[in-house]
DNA sequence: AACCGTTATGCTTTTTTAACAATAACGCAA
DNA sequence: TTGCGTTATTGTTAAAAAAGCATAACGGTT
């Protein structure tokens, strides 16, 4: 399986924090949103990027040191999202030209997304929310 | 200070969850919300479940019960919302008739009717989007 | 003064979660 | 057949969060 781009990234290494926040005055707006499967968490803002980077990068350890994530947790991550979807959003390769890699299925971008979708629509939600509260 | 009813409840002493939840089919969309001030949470579900709760018994102690909450982490839940808030939401006293006890502020009162309605809002959104999503 | 139930606080223990380390399996390429 | 980088997996440590235990302070009441 061929990669499209090793790390080519300005290299940054952020970690994505999983909460939305909108600020107003001293206070700060939190929130968050995820879809649960049988086992738990099945999809969230930090696994979206995940599969992103995925995507991007083409292996789940490339996509694991662009978020500054280990590659256990990334994989960890993959496998939980894999065994709770109907059909399998990331599609792996061991050995082979490159070592391996990974990438999105077609079922994988539709989940991307789609949560990006809800996700913005949540963070509308919230920024409409933060002028209305007073405490 | 005086209680209002000392422990009249059907003694369920359920813990309250701090996530929203709307299911469909086999998956779930969760959320959660919150405020946080310059130490962190400042007001979510649980503490104001925990708020009410204080003005319904009239004590932290019979608050935390209710919830099967140690004394000492719905004492602590307190001093943070109080530390926080502008004025305190939570007012105290110690010794005296019954040993003392707490009761809500005006401001409190004001706090847990708009994170109510904040709160309703949040509902009203997940359940209209859970209807939407496609994974 | 002694009693009582509550607030207030420190210290310890347990549980949970996250991070770290190590290594086998894989399959193409040189 | 040796090397390589990735996936796949197990085990161990460390850190953080939660829970539990004990006790002083308080101020009405008896």
């Amino acid at each position: 399986m061929k990669r499209s781009k090793p790390k080519l990234k300005p290299s940054v290494k952020k970690r994505i924090p999983a909460d939305d926040s909108v600020k107003r005055d001293e206070y700060e707006l939190m929130g968050r949103i995820w879809i649960e499967g049988k086992d738990g968490t099945f999809l969230g803002y930090g696994r979206v990027i995940l599969l992103e980077r995925i995507r991007e990068y083409g292996s789940i350890s490339e996509a694991a040191k662009s978020m500054d994530m280990s590659y256990r947790h990334a994989w960890e991550l993959v496998d939980s999202i894999n065994k709770q979807a109907r059909e399998p959003l990331i599609e792996t390769a061991t050995g082979g030209k490159g070592g391996g890699g990974a990438r999105l299925t077609a079922a994988g971008e539709r989940a991307v997304s789609a949560f990006r979708d809800l996700h913005a629509r949540f963070r509308g939600f919230l920024e409409k929310e933060v002028m209305k509260v007073k405490v």
